[in-house]
DNA sequence: AAAACGTGGTT
DNA sequence: TAACCAAGTTT
């Protein structure tokens, strides 16, 4: 068969395939682009299944895109809350922001124009042309790239970023005449539906006959994809420091990196696995470091522990229970103030090297762990870089400038508070967006409390 | 190119 | 059970 009568046979036996039936889907009823545009934003690597009722929560409150440019960003990333890949609705928001005020609230039914927004990349743009205007880009997933490989017998690897360039040529040439929407989704469909990474269900497979992957008798072995590195596991200490009418203190995150804006406990990497289990070093080294950034707490017993594992990093959470917590800016010295985020991040590197001889101290069984001597050490010898990813003391924008106003004018106490803190009880608790390892052990919590 | 970036389902 | 993986984008 010729390379040509292949793909064109494929494509017309794909969309004959998809246009039998295929799943009824809640953006599959509308023609708007902006369903289409929120739903391939949300399904970016994340299962139909989960994604179903967030999509209709989300254009529910959220029913055009000047509603959700003109939201407040808590709103939707509350909206977004437990779904993950949180600067997806950041940049989501951003966007749409864009388009009301670039376009008139309309999507523009352009290639470089789409492309160009935020958290949309070479599928979602090939996706939203295709499917809602009906251009002839190719839309390459993963599911995508598993059937070309299976069905075209390629051996690349799927993993390497210059795979895709080749497969989207490939996928472009087979889109058929004023069908691209169908075809693209087609593809897809039938990558989740029968060409599955794992046991293809080649005997139900409209394009099986063809197929050289199934023919060579490699179906299981492609698509080459080389494995991703395991998560690196992460040890944090967490304080749930509980005032007397109930009051959990909780902070947000900073704008940036992981979990950006969502909120949590109050937490610190402890600079070794030996220390984050010690129950004399473990409270210690936590209230050291959060008086670095002006808080007061004193952990007086193990509360619970939580294990959660992200994409790239494995997090051991032992958290430690405390009554009350004062916010007191002669415990945190400039310290903070003086080192900026430069010296947060300068204090991890500290306290990571600061780590091998607490160990050692540890096993001597004297000096105890000083996370301000490590903080003073890298105060000396940071340098200004401009940017700390994760926070140890980076809180809100007044941290991010180095200095904190609310540190400096507001007097000590339990309602003076460091910016990005807050005291909370259940009835907020449930207003506020949170990452899910801290809205489990929060539910618990107040769930616990009756 | 490679790492950061979440969560839940499947085998 | 521990991997593996999902309608990827950004840096």
């Amino acid at each position: 068969m010729q390379e040509h009568e292949m793909k064109t046979t494929f494509s017309r036996e794909l969309l004959a395939w998809y246009r039998r039936g295929n799943r009824d889907l809640p953006w599959r009823r509308s023609q708007d682009p902006y369903y289409i545009w929120v739903s391939e934003i949300m399904l970016q690597q994340t299962r139909v299944d989960t994604v179903i009722p967030y999509f209709n929560r989300f254009v529910e409150r959220f029913p055009t895109v000047r509603d959700l440019a003109e939201a407040p960003e808590a709103d939707v990333l509350k909206h977004w809350e437990g779904l993950g890949y949180y600067s997806r609705a950041r940049n989501l928001q951003a966007a749409a922001q864009e388009v009301a005020e670039r376009y008139g609230g309309k999507i523009p039914d352009d290639i470089e124009a789409v492309r160009g927004l935020k958290g949309v990349g070479p599928y979602t743009s090939g996706a939203i042309l295709s499917i809602a205007f009906g251009r002839p880009e190719p839309a390459v997933d993963g599911n995508v790239m598993r059937v070309l490989s299976r069905y075209f017998c390629i051996d690349d690897d799927i993993a390497r970023p210059a795979t895709r360039p080749k497969m989207e040529s490939l996928a472009r040439e087979l889109i058929p005449e004023g069908a691209a929407g169908d075809f693209n989704q087609a593809l897809m469909e039938l990558g989740a539906m029968v060409c599955t990474p794992r046991s293809p269900q080649c005997l139900i497979c409209p394009v099986t006959e063809h197929c050289a992957g199934r023919l060579a008798g490699r179906e299981e072995e492609l698509p080459v994809k080389t494995k991703a590195k395991p998560p690196k596991p992460q040890h944090r200490l967490a304080v749930l420091a509980e005032r007397a009418d109930g009051r959990v203190l909780v902070r947000q995150r900073p704008s940036r990196g992981l979990l950006a804006r969502l909120w949590e406990l109050p937490h610190v990497e402890a600079p070794s696995e030996s220390i984050w289990g010690s129950a004399e070093q473990g409270p210690r080294w936590l209230a050291e470091t959060l008086a670095l950034e002006g808080v007061s707490v004193s952990p007086a017993r193990h509360a619970c522990d939580a294990e959660h594992v992200f994409s790239h990093l494995h997090w051991y959470v032992r958290v430690w229970g405390a009554d009350g917590a004062m916010f007191d800016p002669e415990l945190a010295p400039d310290v903070s103030a003086a080192l900026g985020p430069a010296g947060a991040a300068a204090l991890r590197e500290a306290a990571a090297t600061y780590a091998a001889a607490a160990e050692l101290a540890a096993a001597a069984g004297s000096a105890a762990v000083r996370p301000r001597a490590a903080a003073e050490e890298a105060g000396m010898a940071a340098a200004p870089a401009r940017d700390a990813a994760e926070p140890v003391p980076a809180h809100g924008d007044a941290a991010a400038s180095g200095v904190s106003a609310a540190r400096a004018s507001t007097p000590a106490g339990e309602d003076a508070l460091p910016d990005g803190y807050r005291w909370i009880d259940g009835a907020e608790f449930e207003r506020l967006a949170w990452p899910n390892v801290f809205r489990k052990i929060l539910a618990d919590h107040f769930a616990g409390r009756g």
